[in-house]
RNA sequence: GGCGUCGUACCCAAGUGGCUAAGGGAGCAGUCUGCAAAACUGCCAUGCAUCGGUUCGAAUCCGAUCGACGCCUCCA
């Protein structure tokens, strides 16, 4: 098996993977909250998490891919009035906020579907798995790391002295309620909940009953509850986006570690932001990109697939619309060429030859060096471009880096001629009479009437002529 | 205030100590052509934010400066 590396937030350095058991790979990843659509820099998490699996999978690795749904609303912040996203999204929409969860879900694995991201072993639901969830409390209760407060039951963080090793965390030089209301009743700063209560005076929709009383899971429990569930309490992969590190997955490591006594996650991979220009794209400022949006200006999935896969996913992406044009005619050249060889070369390749197995290597090395699928994309380039291929080759690099990249690139036809009606065939014939007579302004009419009847007329080497619906 | 990341051509971007600094987009030129479109071919960074240092050798390591961004509620 080849050797892969993969950068691990814990050593900030990049590793060799080597799983727990031999051949196979268990990966976690934080999914959507499901009270809105997801927008396009969301999804370029899962896109990287796809690259990854894509990896795994080509290495030959058997991947267990779990993936959470947080159905369940966290509170906007320790001190609000009990309203949480989830039911602020139901309130926006006049809808229980069950409905809008399955609702939220279905556009996000439709979105993931268009982009071409393979959809995960398992997928899980936070509110499918209270019972773990509380049952994690416990064994944290049991072994003394919780205290309770007026409003939930707490992890004390400072019973667990490695707080804080993912992110390299300098917990004095933390400004304690930089932005939020803190809870004064927090014995230290990063302490987090774990469970919280209903406000008495009030009914949630989403509220269960646990040994401290009736109330919801704190902001990080469920992950990991349910992927100690579904993976083991120790496990290979865990991944995010990089904001996860400092709250999120830090907080994940301490509840995990101190529950079970045992290393909770040998690699922490972490993905990149999509900026725009003013800056990180994000949901609260009102509008937002969807994948729908670019679709419905005339962008496909994959054109955005593209433009994700020219950069590295721990680089920061720049998003705007001369950056996924630039994408969209990349890609667009690139199936262009594509069809161009296999119209060239119809017949079915057999295997590869021995320059196009160099081609192949030198991919798979791109690749398994943390996922350097820029450099893989050029390599793609150069091997269509080498001359030196046979076209049958050529074809069959293509389809196989494809594994990878995900842009249907298997599925380019070669070029073949299509029904044309006689009357159109007939006027270009009228129009090559034109040409031949010099009388380009009836040429050029003929033309533009082909056109209006949705076909375009290319011109060929001498005087010959060709069809093509628009 | 603390912590972290980044700065490679017009745009995106790979390269993290040693071969002419990948690749894509845009642009320009050419082939073809009455014109157009498409396609193909060629050109496009003596330099990698700036200034110092280490080294036989630096985009790559170290330091300083400037600039951009992220995190310290929730968030991909």
């Amino acid at each position: 098996m080849e050797k892969l590396f993969l950068f691990n937030t814990l050593s900030r350095a990049k590793e060799e993977f080597i799983p727990l058991e031999t051949g196979k790979a268990g990966m976690y990843c934080c999914g959507p909250t499901v009270y809105n659509f997801a927008h396009i820099g969301n999804l370029r998490a899962y896109f990287f998490e796809d690259i990854l699996k894509r990896v795994l999978l080509y290495n030959g690795y058997d991947v267990k891919h779990v993936m959470n749904i947080t159905d369940v609303g966290h509170l906007v912040s320790d001190d609000d009035e009990g309203e949480d996203k989830m039911e602020k999204g139901a309130s926006r929409e006049g809808k229980s906020v069950w409905e809008i969860a399955e609702f939220y879900t279905e556009a996000f694995r439709n979105d993931i579907a268009m982009l071409n991201i393979l959809p995960p072993t398992v997928y899980c639901k936070a509110t499918d798995f209270i019972k773990e969830q509380i049952d994690m409390v416990k064994c944290l209760d049991d072994k003394g790391f919780t205290y309770k407060t007026n409003d939930g039951v707490y992890f004390d963080t400072q019973k667990f002295p490695e707080y804080g090793k993912l992110a390299l965390l300098d917990i004095e030089g933390l400004e304690e309620g930089k932005r939020i209301a803190f809870s004064d009743e927090k014995k230290h700063k990063t302490d987090f909940a774990l469970w919280k209560f209903s406000p008495i005076d009030q009914k949630r929709q989403m509220e269960w009953e646990s040994p401290w009383g009736t109330g919801f899971p704190g902001w990080h429990i469920e992950c990991s509850a349910m992927s100690i569930k579904f993976l083991g309490s120790h496990f290979d992969i865990h991944c995010g986006g990089v904001d996860h590190i400092p709250i999120h997955h830090t907080n994940e490591i301490a509840q995990a570690e101190a529950c079970t006594g045992e290393k909770f996650v040998n690699y922490w991979l972490h993905g990149e932001f999509l900026i725009e220009e003013k800056g990180k794209m994000s949901k609260s400022a009102g509008e937002f990109l969807r994948l729908k949006t670019l679709i419905d200006k005339g962008y496909s999935p994959l054109d955005y697939r593209y433009f994700l896969l020219m950069t590295h996913y721990r680089k920061k992406i720049k998003f705007s619309f001369e950056n996924l044009d630039a994408a969209r005619n990349g890609y667009h050249n690139l199936k262009n060429r594509i069809k161009e060889i296999k119209s060239a070369a119809p017949q079915e390749a057999k295997s590869l030859s021995g320059d196009a197995l160099k081609y192949k290597a030198k991919f798979h090395e791109s690749i398994n060096d943390d996922l350097n699928i820029g450099e893989g994309l050029a390599i793609l380039w150069d091997a269509l471009k080498d001359s030196a291929l046979s076209d049958a080759d050529r074809v069959l690099l293509a389809n196989e880096f494809d594994k990878i990249l995900g842009l249907d690139l298997n599925k380019i036809e070669a070029e073949k001629p299509s029904e044309i009606p006689e009357e159109i065939i007939a006027l270009a014939n009228k129009r090559k009479e034109a040409k031949t007579a010099r009388d380009f302004k009836l040429a050029d009419e003929l033309r533009q009437q082909i056109k209006d009847k949705g076909y375009e007329l290319l011109d060929k080497k001498g005087g010959e002529f060709e069809i093509k619906p628009l």
